[in-house]
RNA sequence: GGCCCAGUGGUUCAGUUGGUUAGAACGCCGCCCUGUCACGGCGGAGGUCGAGAGUUCGAGUCUCUUCUGGGUCGCCA
């Protein structure tokens, strides 16, 4: 009988090995993609692409099994050989190749130009051919640096007591209401996809008092932005027994701070690769929404147009003004209109026109939107009743508070856009690996 | 969805007031070069100029329709 007791060890070397102190002059063995030729005539350096970097092997002619000519790029290798202290090579080491394995070869040569430093082409070809692309190697440093925002939003919020939670994307109807769902037959009865886990958050509060959830949710929004897809990653927590909104934000402001040390310690390879310099987030500052708009509208002789609303343009002066006044690259927007935000959040009790909320701006764009949300059942009752809005089809979410909950609150955060406003890129589609949006369903 | 802009080899672009055989760079293929790291040198293949209609002796270039992409606005993370 076979059995299984563990992971099984590979017979080739593993690169902390192959860049340790010791290994110099010793035989290797390293699988890779082939990222890159450089045949210089009687020596040809193969450049091997694999999960932690790029490692140079040499070819030299006669003390190899097969010809370099047979070797093309895109093919995966396995080559055994010897390792070398080497000056002139990347990592001041290098693998003198004796034996190469084939262990697949494309059948086409790859449409993009991968091995180049910067991958000099267009958003759209870049999506098209996605998963090429996303073998250069800056394109794919984006998405560590992105997989460093979610380790570090799970780590730093199971520290401080939250549990993670998985809620369901389809369902019976959103949590924010309104036209932007996507709609589908969920045999042969009408569902909608998941536009936030909102309510299943806040029941769950009524569990564990503080829970998170990283999940994709669905907005059939039709507008094509350089900021917006259609299915985003968002970074979501809800916390119970709290005293302000503030708590909320605080909490937020631990996370990045987490976030940032995260990235210092463990991604400053992808930090380098694509220049980054890591934001300023040990203090950020909190301005009311109406207030921010007044501060705007004197310091760049601009109208407000609308005193219930952010123009982008708005919002991206918010981020200047901020950035200018006091070297900030967030800032907290509190105490948004109240008809503006949905029916579950708490209005501020000293003027019911605004809530108990905020946006997090991130260099002029909005990346979080959280706030204090109702828990009493009657307020909660009243304020569906004064928008006008049915009850059916939230009868479970209603009941949640018939039996009782904490104050609480909490925030979702958009990953992809996180991801852009820290990379410094320009479009969303840039910091997400398969974007949708209006016309891009696959890849 | 409204408005604006753009579609030219695999990729990124140039293409003059409409005029002969549509160019470049990178990539690809071949040859040369012991040390590249955006390698270099020589040669080669690869394009019905997004599609359709029209104007004209003649259209990559002008007009209309359509498709695709980008930007922007409402909304939003």
């Amino acid at each position: 009988m076979e059995f299984l007791d563990g992971i099984l060890k590979k017979e080739t070397t593993e690169w902390e090995e192959l860049l340790g102190e010791d290994f110099a002059g010793k035989e290797a063995v390293l699988e890779g993609a082939v990222h890159s030729i450089r045949r210089m005539g009687d020596v040809a350096f193969v450049i091997l692409r694999r999960r932690e970097g790029l490692f140079q092997t040499v070819y030299e002619h006669g003390k190899v099994n097969l010809p370099i000519s047979e070797i093309r790029e895109a093919m995966t290798l396995r080559v055994r050989g010897v390792v070398l202290e080497e000056e002139r090579a990347p990592h001041g080491r290098e693998l003198r190749i004796r034996e190469i394995q084939i262990l697949s070869a494309p059948a086409e040569p790859l449409p993009l130009a991968i091995d180049k430093w910067k991958l000099d082409t267009s958003l759209e070809a870049k999506l098209n051919f996605r998963p090429v692309a996303l073998r250069n190697i800056q394109e794919r440093s984006r998405f560590k640096i992105q997989e460093g925002l979610v380790r570090a939003f799970r780590d730093f919020l199971y520290e401080q007591g939250f549990t993670e939670i998985h809620t369901p994307k389809i369902g019976a109807r959103g949590a924010e209401g309104g036209a932007n769902m996507f709609r589908l037959s969920y045999f042969h009865r009408p569902a909608v996809l998941a536009q936030s886990p909102q309510f299943y958050k806040q029941m769950m509060v009524g569990v564990f008092d503080r829970v998170f959830e990283t999940g994709p949710v669905f907005r059939a929004e039709k507008h094509n932005t350089k900021r917006h897809l259609n299915e985003y990653t968002s970074l979501d927590f809800e916390m119970g027994y709290i005293d302000s909104f503030h708590e909320i934000m605080a909490m937020e402001t631990g996370y990045l701070q987490y976030a940032m040390e995260l990235l210092k310690k463990d991604y400053q390879k992808e930090l380098d690769i694509l220049k980054v310099t890591l934001p300023d987030t040990s203090r950020i500052p909190v301005v009311r929404f109406d207030r921010a708009k007044e501060l705007v509208s004197e310091k760049y002789k601009r109208p407000i147009r609308n005193p219930y609303d952010l123009e982008p343009e708005e919002e991206s002066l918010i981020g200047q003004y901020f950035k200018e006044e006091y070297d900030a690259d967030f800032v907290f927007v509190t105490h948004y209109p109240s008809k503006k935000r949905p029916f579950y959040a708490m209005d501020d009790p000293e003027n019911e026109k605004f809530t108990l909320s905020f946006d997090l701006l991130f260099h002029g764009l909005e990346i979080t939107t959280g706030g204090q949300r109702i828990h009493d059942y009657g307020m909660l009752k009243k304020k569906l009743a004064d928008r006008g809005m049915e009850e059916e089809g939230m009868e479970q979410y209603l009941d949640t508070f018939k039996h009782g909950m904490p104050p609480h609150g909490g925030l979702g955060i958009g990953l992809e856009r996180l991801t852009m406003q820290l990379l410094g890129e320009e479009n969303v589609r840039e910091a997400c690996l398969f974007p949708r949006d209006m016309t891009r369903l696959e890849p």
